[in-house]
RNA sequence: GCGACGGUCGUCCAGUUUGGUCUAGGACAUCAGAUUGCCAAUCUGGUAACCCGGGUUCAAAUCCCGGCUGUCGCACCA
């Protein structure tokens, strides 16, 4: 039997094999799909892999990170608009059960045009009046439902009504006056946020590609809308290589080009799209394989007014990872109104009084992850099919492996002893079964990039072997300077 | 959510057509022992699975029904 396998199912596999992820509550029957759980491999990588998001683009720009809750009232949501946008017409066909978005369904086979305001009865009105049948079995239509991509949860034994939120961005845009008061910010101000959200996906597929329940990294970027070419900061990266595709043509510019060009808005725009090509280019993401596609109105998010989606393309195709949106006042506006508080500050630059508008980078942490096994996923023929993550040393969830060459000999026991001194500072692994080619291969397929044998020599003359993963060479370094050693060749990039 | 096709050790697959030596087999992985000692070596032994629930039957991994789930297509993806 010959079957091809496409990298996504390596990486399936090897992520089931070796602990990176896996279904969640899968021991039970009635587990539901869009839930997916991280092993101790993957909760290494996404650690690592947040931490490099924290030094390239939190710490590097100055921002703020908060962590805030993932249930929120419901007025929140009137406020940011998932209560009206997040919910569409549904109707469902009462004799083969197909489901459509009501509002679209007619327009398209009526050529009606469907207004969000409309209540579920005069929709089924229309349905009625226009005999709006069932496309596939020409069935009749039951009556209009909404549904809703939150997840209601009710608080308390009155079960008040609250969601999990769809986004983690809300919590920054209702702290941000304390935020911005108690932490004396200046505009432009990032605040970040790492955390979950949730959404009632319709058909959730590919395992960390669309979940339920996901890691989002959030970046909002309060800026005075008046200066947004008024960044001397800009000056660091304007000479850094964006690659702009508007849908059918690429621009390959340098920043400083790509506004002389009209391709990005303004100087903020462009120096954080910077900062994400160079967070993204450390993460061992082949860049050549990336884009920031520019999206075209109909295709933007209800609240943006410009929108970039940075993707890479991997074996199923193009995979959006971060969606930058320009938000304008957006949010800060509903979020004004309806709590009746004013959300305005006073840009401490020119005593002007603003409501800020907003530039997001929203991450998908999950969908990174996967696109960085992808990228870093190699087999080795010329040594029997050698599968390699080759994972940047500061992303991979082992660091080093200590491996006695042999069991005898006290070759062993020195091991432990050196596995003792390393495990407290490094993600390290003590392997002492199989033979030592064996252990190489299996600390290869986790992407472990450095690996110590101890030997016989070690015994004479205090000194171990280091074999490096993709070359798969060995130097000698003294057991006393391992830890320098390590720590230097693991660091994040500078 | 609809449709088509699937779901068997950690992983991949055989077995289902035609119900019965299937007490479910193999490979890889894994564990223990022996042997070896720098790139998936060898030998011996072990652990380990029929998605869940119901039905038909003397008998169900196999047939039927429902659920869950996976892949693909449609729809959805703020």
């Amino acid at each position: 039997m010959f079957t091809i396998m496409s990298n996504y199912e390596f990486i399936m596999k090897l992520a089931l094999e070796r602990g990176f992820y896996f279904p969640s509550c899968e021991i039970y029957a009635d587990a539901p799909a869009g839930f997916w759980e991280y092993g101790p491999r993957g909760v290494s990588l996404k650690n690592k892999f947040i931490e490099l998001w924290r030094r390239e683009l939190v710490r590097r720009d100055g921002m703020i990170e908060i962590d805030g809750t993932q249930i929120m009232s419901k007025s929140v949501f009137i406020a940011s608009g998932h209560i009206s946008n997040f919910t569409d017409p549904i109707i469902k066909c009462t004799k083969c059960g197909s489901t459509f978005r009501a509002d679209k369904y007619i327009n398209e086979k009526v050529g009606l045009n469907v207004p969000e305001r409309l209540t579920n009865e005069e929709i089924d009105q229309i349905i009625q009046n226009n005999q709006v049948k069932c496309q596939n079995c020409v069935g009749e239509f039951g009556r209009v439902n909404q549904f809703n991509m939150m997840f209601r949860v009710g608080i308390g034994p009155t079960q008040e009504e609250a969601y999990l939120r769809p986004e983690t961005c809300q919590t920054i845009f209702v702290d941000f006056t304390r935020i911005f008061k108690t932490m004396r910010g200046r505009l432009p101000m990032g605040i970040a946020q790492i955390g979950k959200s949730f959404r009632n996906e319709i058909s959730p597929r590919q395992s960390l590609l669309r979940l339920r329940e996901f890691y989002q990294a959030e970046i909002e970027v309060f800026c005075n809308p008046n200066k947004l070419n008024d960044l001397s900061k800009f000056d660091e990266v304007r000479d850094i290589p964006l690659n702009i595709y508007n849908g059918s043509t690429y621009s390959q510019v340098t920043a400083a080009d790509a506004i002389h060009k009209g391709l990005v808005p303004n100087k903020l725009v462009a120096y954080y799209l910077c900062l994400l090509t160079e967070f993204y280019s450390k993460t061992g993401i082949d860049m050549k394989r990336t884009r920031f596609r520019q999206l075209p109105n109909e295709d933007r998010a209800f609240y943006a007014s410009v929108a970039f989606d940075f993707e890479v393309e991997t074996s199923i195709g193009w995979l959006e990872l971060v969606a930058c949106n320009y938000r304008s006042n957006y949010d800060l506006k509903g979020h004004s109104s309806t709590s009746k508080q004013n959300l305005e500050i006073v840009d401490p630059t020119d005593l002007t009084k603003i409501l800020p508008h907003i530039f997001e980078l929203s991450m998908g942490i999950d969908r990174s992850l996967y696109a960085i096994l992808e990228h870093c996923y190699f087999e080795d023929f010329e040594h029997e099919n050698r599968i390699v993550l080759k994972l940047k040393p500061y992303l991979a969830p082992v660091s080093v492996g200590v491996l006695p060459l042999v069991n005898r000999n006290g070759l062993s026991q020195r091991a432990d002893k050196i596995y003792a001194e390393l495990k407290q500072d490094f993600d390290a692994f003590l392997d002492v079964s199989g033979s030592i080619g064996r252990r190489y291969r299996r600390l290869e397929e986790i992407g472990t990039p450095f690996a110590i044998t101890v030997d016989r020599t070690t015994l004479e003359n205090n000194t171990v072997t280091v074999r490096d993963r993709d070359s798969m060479e060995q130097i000698r370094v003294e057991i006393s300077s391992l830890h320098s050693y390590l720590h230097n060749a693991i660091r994040l990039p500078k």
